[in-house]
DNA sequence: GTGATCAGTTAGCAC
DNA sequence: GTGCTAACTGATCAC
């Protein structure tokens, strides 16, 4: 916005044409090493030697500015990105957890089940089979309304 | 750095203690309402009006830089805090992950284990019932092998 | 001397 | 007119 647009004649700058000096443009001048600046300084009031440093000091700094601002802007995006990456891991995770969470009650009624059909099973071989095999069946339908991992895990252990 | 000491001097603001103008400093030039100012403007040139005018925009100018820069370094702690507070998040989350997996295998190998030795129960008794009681098995056991929740609940409901 | 950053100034936008 | 912010400047620090 407020550009360079001055600075080449509100800061004095000596133009002048008629002497050996090409008129140095801003991007020029800022672009020069200290070896090529030297080189046109000759022949120059050491006034302007000292104005045209300064010139190029200025210079340089408007560029200073600049990375630096970018750079400040360049490191918000940066911290930005990775909150929004560390988001996604975070929703991941926890989608993984809860399925897991299903897998593993879904598991421990089974278990459950099982462990009862087992437990019938040991304790009357002598009795008919078909009493074993109904029981299984009534304990696996309860096992699917009992969704409760607290009270589960108490046989569980 | 800077700061404000030639602004009183270098801007010419007039500070003509011998009229009616009390010579305001910036901090009460700029905490006054324009109610306020305009009092002091009495008797003052219309360029001197102008010029505390101005001066006092660019104080309030100063201020607003100052909170600008405030408000910037604020809004980037907090995206850091935040990212802290999400990096513990998938820690947390990572933590009950890996022992939820843990207890998961454990239990898949105790319901195995369990599996195995009611088949062997089951096999041992001769009596006509164990048929019926064998299948019921197989269906639990073919549940087992597979963990897709969604053919799943074609056994357990 | 060079690059970076801070505070202050100015221009310009938005309300 | 008020508040905010981008760009610029000068001062100052570190290397």
């Amino acid at each position: 916005e407020k550009l360079n647009s001055h600075t080449s004649q509100a800061l004095g700058v000596k133009k002048e044409v008629g002497e050996n000096a090409p008129a140095l443009s801003d991007d020029e001048l800022v672009a020069m090493s200290v070896r090529e600046l030297n080189q046109h300084l000759r022949g120059l009031t050491k006034e302007d030697v000292v104005r045209l440093k300064q010139r190029r000091r200025t210079l340089k700094n408007r560029g200073y500015a600049a990375s630096c601002r970018i750079k400040r802007v360049t490191q918000k995006e940066e911290l930005e990105r990775q909150k929004t990456e560390l988001q996604q891991e975070v929703d991941k995770l926890a989608r993984e957890n809860a399925s897991m969470r299903l897998e593993l009650d879904a598991l421990r009624a089974k278990y459950e089940a099982l462990q009862c059909f087992a437990r019938t099973v040991t304790r009357g071989p002598l009795s008919p089979g078909k009493v074993a095999t109904t029981s299984v069946i009534t304990i696996v339908k309860s096992a699917n309304h009992n969704s409760s991992p607290k009270r589960e895990s108490l046989y569980t252990r």
